[in-house]
Parts: structure tokens; sequence; C-alpha cells
DNA sequence: TGCTCTTCACACACAGCAGC
DNA sequence: GCTGCTGTGTGTGAAGAGCA
């Protein structure tokens, strides 16, 4: 079994773009940097991969990506597509049996986003990964729900910081580094599921009571205003009938 | 007995921090 | 700047305790 260690680097939506994704394929987010490291059962570094990926869709890098990653359109130029990367990339991650492990589980979710945006199989891809952050936490004795910066860890951890961050190859290299280093009989691959990544419910809108609403209602069915204490009888029992408690 | 207050559970909005 | 996740605060309803 080989651990394929890997980061993303990702460009976003700038303020002016001149192709939009089609409705109900939104992609917030395009690969433009795939980093990894594969690792065998002892964890020793075996292989690498890093490969910097055309844009097709936003053609501008978001001034705020440029600046953290240094990555400039001009030097995706002469890269390949997505396609042609993924189909290198599942070369190199090599069948079912490999777990991914990465930083966060965003990276996860937005590999096979845009695998299905693209409209590529993810057959050959393993769904088996591991999210370093929470064992991370629990190593470094911080609540396990604690999201620590990877530079963070990186420095508690004691690893030497020969490289920049932001870069999906080294930060590739680092998560490799923290794996080697926190890895335990407890820490279990979890499948990952897109499915339930897609289903996840939106959140409706908060609603408020239409207090003016209901007491011009009520002045309108019996034509006259109502009191102060009217008012208030008729909030209260409009809040007691929601409660359903009176129901048989 | 009936009212008020407290506590609990749940859902949601928001803030903060992570990622890029 | 954006998205996504988590923790916290708030609002609401239900149920029980306490008190006159």
């Amino acid at each position: 079994m080989d651990y394929i260690v890997f980061d993303l680097e990702l460009n976003q939506e700038p303020s002016s773009v001149k192709s939009r994704p089609a409705p109900g394929l939104q992609l917030p987010f395009e690969i433009i940097q795939i980093g990894a490291l594969k690792l065998d059962s002892g964890f020793n570094t075996v292989a690498a991969f890093n490969r910097y990926v055309k844009p097709d869709l936003y053609e501008k890098i978001n001034p705020f990506v440029a600046e953290l990653t240094g990555i400039t359109a001009e030097q995706l130029l002469s890269e390949q597509l997505f396609p042609e990367i993924y189909r290198e990339f599942c070369e190199f991650a090599g069948g079912e049996d490999s777990v991914f492990c990465a930083w966060g589980s965003s990276d996860m979710k937005q590999l096979y986003r845009s695998v299905e945006y693209h409209h590529l199989s993810s057959r050959h891809l393993s769904k088996k990964y591991i999210n370093l952050q929470p064992y991370a936490s629990m190593y470094l004795h911080y609540p396990v729900k604690t999201q620590l910066r990877l530079e963070y860890a990186v420095r508690a951890l004691g690893i030497p910081v020969e490289h920049s961050f932001h870069n999906a190859f080294y930060d590739a290299y680092y998560t490799g580094e923290i794996l080697k280093k926190i890895h335990n009989n407890f820490m279990k691959a979890e499948i990952y599921d897109p499915a339930a990544v897609r289903t996840r419910p939106a959140r409706s809108p908060r609603r408020t009571i239409d207090t003016q609403g209901i007491i011009e209602q009520f002045e309108k069915m019996y034509d006259r205003n109502m009191t102060s204490q009217e008012k208030d009888i008729i909030l209260l029992a409009y809040k007691m009938g929601k409660t359903g408690q009176f129901l048989k």
C-alpha cells in the first residue's frame, strides 16, 4: 500500500472574467498546480509529482492567488490542460489501493469536483484518504477540531523549513514530513464519498415573524384598529399556535 | 392550581480561521 | 477577494421545578 501525499494550488474567479461556468456546473476554484509525493508502507519517499495546469476556465490569475503562490498566467500558458495532467496523476497515484493524504479535506473535495466538472472518470482514483490536520492537532495536544495552519504544524513539529509555503509540491513535501512524524496505529483512512458532499443541504434563509403584517390582517378582517392588548394577544396566540402543543 | 422561571435541546446565523 | 469548516451565541419550543 502506498501513501499519496498531495496538495493543490487553486485559482478562483477574478472580478472580471471572460468565461463563466455553465449554470449547474459551478467550479469556484480551478486547479493550477498539483504536487504529490508517493510514500511506501515504510513511509519512504519513492516518487514525486509536480505539474502546473493550464487554466481553461479563468484566463486570469486572481491577484490574491498570484501574490500568495507566485504563479502567473504567462507561466501556465505552455502547460497542459487539466484532463491530461489528471491522466498523468492517475498513473502516478496508481490504483485503488493507494491512500491519499492531504492537509485538510478541501483538496480531496476539489480534486473530485474538478474531475466531475471535466466529465472525467474517477474509477482509477482511490477513494481512501487521510486528513492529517486533526491528527496533527491531537499530536500537538490541541482539540481535535482545531484547524492548524500547515506552516504552524511544520514549525511546531520541528521540521526544517527549507522551502516556501503555498507551493503545491513543497506543501505536499511538508505534509509528507508531518505524516512521517505523527503516523500511528490509530490513523485510519476514510472513504471519500463525493455524492455525500454534493448532497449537503443548503441552509434556508432565517425567517422572522411579520408582526406588522399579522396585525394589519386582523384589523382588515375586523375593520377596526386593534388595541395594544389585543395586539399582544394576537402575537402570543400566533407563537403558541406554531408550537402545536394544543393539537389533538 | 396556575404562573414564572430555569434548563435543555435543537436549528440557525455569524464570526473566525483555515485553505487558495 | 472567495469558499468551506467549526465554534459560539441566539432564538425558540418543550418540559420541569419552584413559589404564592
